[in-house]
DNA sequence: AATGAATGAGTATTCATTCAT
DNA sequence: AATGAATGAATACTCATTCAT
């Protein structure tokens, strides 16, 4: 704002950069940062800065910070679901296979993609944006709870698992997955590496107990 | 796990002349907002004002916003373990019970306490704070896993249980506490009513899934 | 004292393809804002956006929003005062009808046009440009002194008005129509209809006091 | 926000002040900063520097710019008219003199005061900030025409002045004084020192015009 | 011990200005 | 000539921390 005569001040030769800057490594280089340090503790020039923009670019495309927020998580919602959903109507094997195949296509697809950052940043940030979890609930955390619903259903159906009452067995599974990812991008980083959860064996032993939980048995009882 | 003098969890009944604010208010009502908001998104005079007293005085007892975090987390670990460990090796009934015994001990002495905000505030804010994330580590979960991992290993020696990998087996238990601790104090309070989950119930439904998936069947298979 | 090719005060009515965006709707636009928002608070993309061109565009032509500034003033500032002149010498009625008439020649043609807002603008902005502050003054303000102080003296001369000291009696004039010309561009747009200042009954009764306080009597005294 | 195990961070030892630091000092200053340069153009810094505080302090005062632009208005605004009425009902003398006495206590205990910044302040600034034009209108405005109008009417009454339209008479007084405070916070400070408009001398020849146009004459016309 | 006024480094956001197209 | 994406210096406002009382 050079309000008076102004001694001739230099206008500062600056360029550097040049590209399309795409929203899109905006919200890449948000996520991350979001995810591991939180959405209040991470400085919107650091994504800026992340993303190899300016400070101003960043405002060109989100508003504000809570703005650059919201694209992340809509961002990472891209409905696996009706997908997810398609491959469940003609799976071939046996219910067993199909928790363990869910479990682990979760884990490809999400659990081990950036985008799993997004349950913690959710977990984490829930209080501060209700809005955001609430949406996060309608869009990913009941269908998902269905579509396990559905899996254990047919299960049950074709006298694979035992009675039990769908609605909390479903989060036998669901609490696991969500565990793992919680884990990944909470303690994951900074246990030695002697110290780390193997996620392929984590999965696979858990989802071990979890199925003969679900069978059907002759003996065993309380 | 409550851990400071004041007996109940209601919100601090206020003595006219609150001679000698003890730290243990502040580290409450702290504990309680990291809780909700995260660390970054609280202020110190929040905090103080909580706690009754003023801003000035929250720094006579805490040095820095991260000591008083620290003071938070270190305070709601007041090892409950060795305790645990006590009545575990006098414990008289099948593995199972134990089991259910564990997960219930652990919500009503825990979980559903203020301090289980702890879990959830150690997940979201570990990458900002490892060494609080190694501390925690190694005071709370590492001897949670083997009060867990004995538990489970009583049962294969006694019988009951399958010859597991305990080091895995030891997460179908924790995952199913630690998702429940998180969600408690992030999408809990923002579901509608009709949608909440029923902690009780949670644990009842899981822990069955959890004990047969870990007994000894004579049928079942993959 | 409008100066620029377009004929009317409307809002510019734009042509299909405008080429050409001349440096002159540029200056309308800013004008316009700089009038009503003050320097400071205009900023270029809004001049530029009304005036139909892009941010850059307008850099094409004005090297800074400082010297669009300095152009808005120049610009508004073709003195008329020659043509005045020329009126004034060969006006046939009484200096009294001479005021008159000056006062509205004034307002037609300077009041009541967006010229009329340099005034304000130069009164708001005058701290912090001097040296336009300056300029305003010798290319306006003065002339305008002379040419009222003019008429004055022809007064004073045939004997129609006092022997007043035309230097301050100057002021009584000038006060009055820079009075008028600030008003319309602060007060003006928020009043209430009702309460409305109507310049033209305004300026004919001024106009009558000053007039009378300046012609000889053989009445009154302090 | 020290979020990471932060290396021993320098907190810093400042003090340096310590005062009362009074909002009266940070209006004074601001009000100063405000007439001069504008609202948009005036940093809080500057005003917290020119009162002797930190900009946190400022804000300890007034939760925003706006705010402390509004009080400054407030604050100068300390009705005299009450004041002013009450002389008024009492004056001894002629009208005439009335109204010369008007002027000069406007100009003593207003225009030649730094309360005189406000008028320009708020002509400046009038539709930048609506509601406050519309307030000043209310407190300052029309009670100053009411008081001005019942001076004239008063020389009317006694048979001193002609039958004006006391409406629009009053802006004979009116505009000769807004006219001088204006230009004292505008023009007056980048005149050479040969150019400056002498105050008093403008008051008591712009004042005998104005008197002499209202009062009562045996000859002149138009 | 306790207070709360004062501080100033830090951060989100704006906006004049540049430049490849 | 004209554009508009990109830049970064500038500025309002916050909040952990200090210190006289």
């Amino acid at each position: 704002m050079l309000s008076h005569p102004s001694p001739a001040t230099t206008p500062a030769p600056r360029r550097e950069r040049r590209k399309q800057a795409r929203p899109g490594e905006l919200i890449d280089a948000a996520l991350e940062l979001f995810v591991s340090k939180g959405f209040a503790a991470t400085r919107v020039e650091a994504v800026a800065q992340k993303a190899g923009v300016s400070k101003g670019t960043l405002f060109l495309y989100f508003a504000t910070k809570e703005e650059l927020f919201k694209a992340v998580v809509r961002h990472a919602i891209v409905g696996r679901f009706a997908e997810w959903n398609a491959e469940f109507d003609s799976f071939p094997g046996s219910t067993a296979d199909m928790v363990r195949y869910a479990m682990r296509s979760w884990w490809d697809q999400v659990g081990n993609t950036r985008a799993s950052g997004i349950s913690k940043l959710i977990m984490s940030e829930a209080s501060n944006f209700p809005e955001i979890a609430t949406f996060y609930d309608q869009e990913v955390i009941r269908p998902g709870n269905a579509l396990i619903g559905r899996i254990i259903q047919r299960g049950i159906d074709r006298g694979e698992f035992r009675c039990v009452d769908v609605h909390y067995a479903v989060y036998s599974v669901l609490s696991a997955m969500m565990f793992l990812a919680m884990w990944k991008h909470s303690f994951g980083p900074c246990m030695p590496a002697a110290e780390k959860l193997d996620p392929d064996a984590y999965l696979h032993h858990v989802a071990d107990v979890i199925i003969r939980g679900l069978q059907r048995t002759e003996g065993a009882s309380a």
